[in-house]
DNA sequence: CCCCGATATGTTGTGCACAACTAAATTGTG
DNA sequence: CACAATTTAGTTGTGCACAACATATCGGGG
């Protein structure tokens, strides 16, 4: 009985169950918005970006998902009137993504979702950063690996 | 502008971008043995249980999950051969889930899997212990506060 | 200038997650 | 005991993730 292999002792699981805990409080507060998580995060790196409209594979860099996932998640907000598409005129295999002024308004509307979200991880402004910091260092960690 | 709104600047984003990581890591080993990481979780809860073949119900509470994601997951570990379903004599509402002789095998021959994924994160077996029960605190105060 | 490899996006197919619902068995209560 | 609420699995529909593939565009070397 090798002990490692139990449910409670992997951190592989902590992660898994966490994030998807995470998710769950998230779910009611974007709910009223029309939003999933994913399209949340799409929203944070745009309202990031300001005026200059990244293309499909600058927002899947700093996501980190491919244009398999992002391509019919963008449909999707452009269907809401979030967001609009457009063909690069230098370069037309890249796509622009852009805000519309209902996006962009959604900012603001916005604002304190974070802090309804950390208040309910039970957790202290230093625990949260020193949590984000360790898994900022995993995630680096792994992504290194895979590029050598 | 508020800061608090920068994707890098969010626990809930190092969160949803680890966990994937990590599945990440798991994905090419458990790959040889044509399981996925939700598989994966099922099988150590049910090496965990021994003789004792759990209910549906009972792998939900462990892994947080609900039938609409298990009651296909474990056809196909059906259809695997690792695992049998019957129909509880006590109660037939309850399906329980055993693991067959080939299920059981696996456990020895996945056993330096932990290991190695715990390697590829690159942290210290103090932190990884650290970052475990920081987020299984994390987990368990949000599902806390749900049942309120 | 033409082709060839590389790049950017989109599509298809599989497998989670989860909400909402259905069906069947059981339990508690009058 | 009857039967209404509850419990347990399963099904359906939506939206990620991701692999594998398709399509279109670009850029550089002959």
């Amino acid at each position: 009985m090798t002990d490692d292999l139990v449910l409670r002792r992997q951190v592989c699981f902590a992660l898994y169950a966490a994030s998807r805990a995470l998710t769950d409080v998230y779910r009611p507060i974007l709910d009223g918005f029309g939003l999933t998580y994913p399209q949340y995060l799409v929203l944070l790196v745009l309202w990031e970006h300001g005026d200059d409209a990244p293309t499909v594979s600058e927002l899947g860099a700093q996501l980190r998902l491919d244009s398999g996932t992002l391509s019919p998640l963008l449909k999707r907000l452009e269907g809401a009137g979030l967001v609009v598409r457009r063909r690069s005129a230098r370069d037309e295999r890249r796509v622009e993504v852009g805000l519309t002024d209902e996006g962009r308004a959604l900012r603001e509307r916005m604002d304190e979702v974070p802090l309804a979200v950390a208040r309910a991880t039970g957790l202290s402004a230093a625990e949260l950063v020193a949590l984000r910091d360790t898994l900022t260092r995993v995630t680096e960690t792994i992504h290194r690996q895979k590029e050598q």
